[in-house]
DNA sequence: GGGGATAGGGCATACGTATACGCATACTAT
DNA sequence: ATAGTATGCGTATACGTATGCCCTATCCCC
């Protein structure tokens, strides 16, 4: 066995046992009409008998074209290292499928926003596109993106689409996700409707699945009681600090509406230590399908988010925009699953 | 704000501007010590200015070295999309931390084992080598990783480490970790422990922790009790099938020590609905210290592996490898973490 | 039979960086 | 003073591929 065969074979070694020129192995390997079909077989054939691979960086040094994106999770600042999001981890089971698939590579990367991730990546010509992925504060970064957009740094961001964003976003149909739970619980008789989640301007995502739910009561002529909205983030600890603060406040409800299945499963464990039944006594719904929602008890009630849709949608408005092309619709839409935990 | 300022800037500009030659900026920038402190700091100042950044793909070309590692996560042919090992997930991020301290890219993708890997990554010098993941049957690989060790491929696996492995293993010290589990279930007084999880060569970091359950048995003069091992694989419905088969049988236990926490989580719910209690008939415990298990009622005792000192030793023992350094230790030792379900 | 069109493929070169060498200048040692 | 040695930098070139341009041989049609 051969321990360094004579290091890798380039495409003159191809070009030469061909009896053809260099650009001739490269026009076969890439497909080029130019190449008669039976050169290209031949040359095919002693490729793959010699080993040979394309050199990537020589190859997209040439051409300009990494065939590779970059998806970047940011990390809140307090985040601990073990707490990534399931749900995005799941998306980034889809986002390498859908890569793999289309032949493209997969750089990863988790960021603090600060960093200068532009730079590391596409202006070194590393990755043609950047995927950002983040439950985090975008306003925040809104000038940061804008100098993106001004370079001509292709990205796609993850999270609410409205008009207004710098960008192209690919997202859920939160809206139209809050008005379905929302829907659900007043279908199964619940009126007095908590929201464990933030609901400002801050998380745009959160913020539209509250004001989904309120949609919903409206049409039901029924005006939503601030009361009943606590914030939380997105882990299981601050879904167990808000309904805490929600039995505290004495505030009367019947249903809760949370903004992750994190929050959902924190929840209901503070509910069982207060003595309140679920669903007997409050009915709840999460949101994002996270494999433990199915495995809570009881189990959950929550609007699964379509993660192979999105891995798939994310990679091809990336690649659009990359090369030119029009660019698909952005949002998702969303669908819920009926578990026990609401009763229904 | 300029569109395109006159695209990317090259070492070239930087000369020009800086009246060296483009060497000298190359030399400067990788600090190379035979430029003068003052050429330096004036180089990297219009690097700066000028947006600067190094083309990663000529330089990968010229120095024949990418920077990067490739990460591949082995799927079971039968895995769902959606279920992706939890433990792996956590560890993915202690890689992406260490490689992003050290300056170097991480690729990543999801594999049948058949796939062509090594052609697709290193092969093609996309990257310096690659980080093999997945609970495996590798012992069916054997030809391909020999394969590999032959063309001078660098890689590490995550698994169980033997003295006839091919390549280079890292793994936590299984055996050690059994025999821990195994003594504290002995500690708080069971006698007839149970052990769920595959126990043959085919899977061999659990044979690993079977052998150390064993091993802490016989320690104390007991006899391993061949129908008190049932395998299982490593999720949740897998634990749940294994302990109702376990129950079935008749056999007479007063503990479970399970492969992996899904698999314990599964197991601890089948044994509810047995009418066995945790701790108090049964006493449980797990594998891995996911996260899901501090929030498993009862919470779980566990076998925690060091995830951060796996990334990191992972990153660093390729490399070592791939600068032809001596390779660190390869085994990382465990730690119980102690909660309700056993009964302490 | 001549003029165009087309197919098939060679030639030259560019992509942007890193490095082996060589050459000056300055500085040390004898 | 003179050989010897750093120091600092320029010259030339290689890394392996992709692509614009040009050339030849067919082939076709009127």
């Amino acid at each position: 066995m051969g321990r360094k065969p004579s290091s890798k074979p380039t495409s003159f070694d191809i070009a030469y046992r061909a009896g053809v020129s260099q650009p001739t192995v490269s026009r076969a390997l890439r497909g080029s009409k130019s190449v008669s079909l039976a050169t290209r077989q031949r040359i095919e054939a002693i490729a793959r008998e010699l080993n040979y691979t394309v050199d990537k960086n020589a190859s997209s040094l040439r051409s300009q074209r990494a065939n590779t994106i970059a998806l970047l999770f940011f990390e809140e600042p307090g985040a601990e290292e073990s707490t990534i999001n399931p749900f995005f981890l799941a998306m980034l089971g889809a986002i390498t499928r859908q890569c793999a698939n289309r032949g493209i590579d997969l750089l990863i990367s988790f960021q603090k926003m600060e960093d200068d991730w532009h730079v590391r990546y596409q202006d070194s010509h590393r990755a043609d596109g950047l995927i950002l992925l983040g439950y985090g504060d975008y306003t925040l970064y809104e000038q940061r993106l804008t100098g993106l957009v001004g370079q001509g740094t292709h990205f796609v961001r993850w999270g609410s689409v409205r008009d207004d964003n710098i960008g192209v976003t690919v997202g859920s149909d939160n809206l139209g996700a809050g008005r379905l739970a929302g829907q659900h619980l007043l279908d199964v008789g619940r009126r007095q409707i908590a929201f464990l989640g933030q609901a400002d301007e801050h998380y745009p995502e959160f913020a539209d699945r509250y004001n989904g739910l309120c949609a919903a009561l409206g049409e039901r002529g029924i005006a939503a009681d601030p009361a009943l909205q606590v914030n939380a983030y997105t882990n299981e600890e601050d879904g167990y600090r808000a309904a805490r603060q929600l039995l505290q406040s004495g505030a009367v409800f019947d249903a809760i509406f949370a903004a992750s299945d994190l929050i959902a499963i924190g929840a209901i464990r503070a509910l069982g230590e207060a003595g309140r039944a679920v669903p007997g006594d409050v009915a709840v719904v999460g949101f994002d399908d996270i494999p433990a929602a199915g495995h809570a008890s009881p189990p959950l009630t929550t609007v699964m988010q379509d993660l192979k849709r999105a891995g798939d949608l994310l990679v091809e408005t990336l690649l659009a925009q990359v090369e030119d092309r029009d660019q698909p619709e952005q949002t998702i839409p969303t669908r819920l699953i009926v578990r026990k935990s609401s009763g229904a």
